[in-house]
DNA sequence: TACACGCCATACACAAGTGTACGGCTTAGC
DNA sequence: GCTAAGCCGTACACTTGTGTATGGCGTGTA
């Protein structure tokens, strides 16, 4: 089981291309559809290809998820250095990126939810997650704590609207989703993000 | 395949207890653990039982989403009748509902998160958790109208505190989840919900 | 008591998936 | 041009899962 980086011959398989048609496999249908028979038909090859780069199909799941978070991790480092003298439009540019980032043909956010549900059922994965997820959250309390006064207030924003982000993925996610649904939820967290709705106006009632 | 509604004699299965079974394997490990076989082991009989009350695997998975579903719309039902003249009141009741009805141990809260990874790939189940959704989004929607003058306002709010009432969903439903997570983010969403904090008090530099 | 029916066990056929051992082709290096 | 290693195909054994056909046991009923 080498590890060579370069897949070296064309024509031949490297572990990045398995790891690419997994992924693949996990957005169209789950981690349940990335089996090793009908990935080697989806590559046009046989089992023996793929024993060769990895020793076991739990193998090709964990590489699939640390790759991902690698690359979030690399992500989240880019934005944290992102900072203008703008306060407002660092924090639409987190929610742009949030929402831009995962939608390319939304198959980062589907594969996203699909690695929550792994994390639901596996400690390690759970883990990664939660590492991921706090790292966000102080994404967005960095950029609230330029636009309030109370550390507490900041804290508790970021909260709430990380996790409206996080219901965003799964409204987006759904087949048939209208296409006009995601300019309204990113309507709906830039605007309520920086103008922020009295909500009793005429509530006298109380 | 009769559908005598009740399980007529003890110690005999009804379609009751397999779909109890089937419930309770999907809050554990998905919709991927409820197999014929598994739930067989479960329930200490063989799968001859199974082949009586449900006519094949996918039956009882549509029975149990079915179930789910009506059961969803009760709720609902209930939730909308319950009016005072308190507004504010009223829209924390819904709230306290939907966190603490999925709080049975997390069970309804899992099942409904599993429930939303078939229905990535079920365009019926889909279908029936949009409806869903949009159902609940109108009893917010309600409740709101009565604390803002814009329909428009209301509209977005409800959106956005129910899709934070969604990640609070992921959010709970991990493992290793701190038990007090549960207190922090019900207070997240009840304190913002009727109080809104002004998020630009010191941002002079835009 | 005989009989019919509800409910379950048994046995078979079949499909899909994983791992392993082994053999063959193809390319790079000397 | 030979050789060794990388890469893949083939074949086998095993497990888990579904669906069906058939038989048996018990209970209520005429």
């Amino acid at each position: 089981m080498p590890r060579t980086p370069p897949p070296p011959t064309p024509n031949r398989l490297g572990q990045g291309d398995w790891l690419d048609a997994a992924f693949a496999a996990v957005v169209e249908g789950g981690f349940d559809q990335a089996r090793v028979l009908s990935l080697s038909k989806r590559l046009g090859v046989t089992r023996g290809s793929f024993y060769w780069h990895f020793a076991s199909h739990a193998d090709l799941i964990e590489a699939l998820w640390a790759r991902w978070y690698a690359r979030e991790l690399a992500v989240a480092q880019q934005l944290r250095s992102h900072t203008t003298d703008r306060p407002k439009d660092d924090l639409m540019h987190l929610v742009q990126v949030a929402l831009a980032h995962a939608g390319e043909d939304l198959q980062n956010m589907r594969f996203e939810l699909a690695l929550r549900d792994l994390g639901r059922h596996d400690a390690k994965v759970a883990q990664q997650l939660a590492q991921v997820d706090q790292l966000r959250l102080s994404l967005f309390e960095e950029k609230f704590l330029r636009l309030t006064a109370s550390p507490k207030t900041a804290a508790d924003l970021a909260g709430l609207f990380y996790l409206a982000l996080v219901g965003c993925y799964q409204a987006l996610s759904r087949p048939n989703s209208p296409p006009d649904s995601e300019q309204h939820l990113k309507r709906l967290i830039s605007v309520y993000l920086v103008e922020p709705h009295q909500v009793t106006p005429n509530a006298k009632l109380v």
